[in-house]
DNA sequence: ATATAAAACCGACCGGTAGTCGAATTTCTG
DNA sequence: CAGAAATTCGACTACCGGTCGGTTTTATAT
């Protein structure tokens, strides 16, 4: 039982590596099972259809992502510090950028979509806690913290979504970020670095 | 050249009601000429491709809504109803439940996104002149109105986006606008008639 | 070692799809 | 009425996701 698993993860990471070059659409198994020089049978032996492996896919993907954002959210810094660093993560680094750019073909609706509702659903929990958390500490003078939260996450998605943010779009953000959650004006500047420098 | 136009609206209905009730995915060409009794030859004499009967369709879905909006905007009332009033507009009614409804499936996922990016697209320059408006008679006191605006319309976009939405959400969200566009606490508290009633 | 079962693998095959194309027909125009 | 332009046709192609019966490999029990 152990081959098999070792298989799937190959099959895994060949499709990860050609849904984000080529596209989902614009990728057929039968490029999938060439690249991995297995046969149909094989494939689907693995996977139940196409759709479901760009679900095991992303969750792959996200997997990443929310380790990285829950080791933010475990470090010894501030409370805003952790909202924010988790917020800023959604930022592509240098080397998620061809990544995110590949996400705008509208060839990559589906993966893009299903990568945003899905990170969205993982995120809001976790950041919920560091909200509260705030709120405990007096930083944050507002009840229903997890529904701001979620408001937050679905901007800041979005924002890091289009292919380039202005200097107006961050600033507002953050002046929107202190608002929604009561925040003292100014509390939640230092993001501006974070996103610029 | 009256003939032809005459067509293409025609095949343009059929693929709506089609891609309503059965889903995009879902409905084939085949289908489409079928219904409307015509070769594929035709099909695609006048559109295409596949997905660009689904760009035109979705255009002309807007269209409406657009129309509708605009209706509130030009109407005489206070700035807060009219901003709220086109927002309120998003909420699907009788009529429109099915619609919103069948975007909801998996199958739908495209168009949905596609529908969601061409609404925003429309409604942000709409709304931004009212914003306008009312940062002029003093009932927001804060400038970047456009981007505050785009916030504002993410946000209501997803609201009604969710199959069903609670009382906190529209309690938060309310909250939410007042507190982007630095409107007087309360002022848009009536919009939970709109949204209930 | 041998028998048996389970896991992994194979590839021909199927139904359905979007899109093409050259030719036929209808409609417009001078 | 002639010729051009617009419209229509449907057979055809290339491809795609998914199926299935059978084969080979691997693990397990005796």
């Amino acid at each position: 039982m152990k081959k098999g698993e070792k298989r799937k993860l190959e099959l895994l990471q060949i499709a990860y590596r050609m849904f984000l070059s080529k596209g989902y659409g614009n990728t057929s198994v039968d490029d999938i099972i060439e690249e991995a020089g297995i046969a149909k049978g094989t494939y689907y032996y693995y996977f139940e259809s196409k759709e479901q492996t760009l679900e095991e896919v992303i969750d792959m993907m996200l997997d990443a992502e929310e380790e990285k954002a829950r080791m933010v959210v475990q470090a010894d810094i501030p409370i805003e510090q952790k909202l924010v660093g988790v917020i800023a993560s959604f930022r592509p680094d240098a080397s998620e950028a061809p990544i995110k750019e590949a996400l705008h073909d509208t060839e990559n609706l589906i993966m893009h979509e299903k990568i945003r509702n899905k990170l969205i659903a993982r995120l809001v929990p976790l950041l919920s806690e560091v909200g509260e958390q705030g709120k405990a500490q007096g930083l944050f003078e507002c009840g229903d913290i997890p529904e701001r939260v979620r408001e937050i996450v679905i901007l800041s998605n979005e924002l890091f979504d289009g292919p380039a943010y202005t200097e107006t779009q961050i600033r507002v953000f953050i002046d929107t970020i202190e608002r929604i959650l009561y925040a003292k004006p100014g509390s939640m500047g230092f993001i501006t670095q974070l996103l610029q420098g």
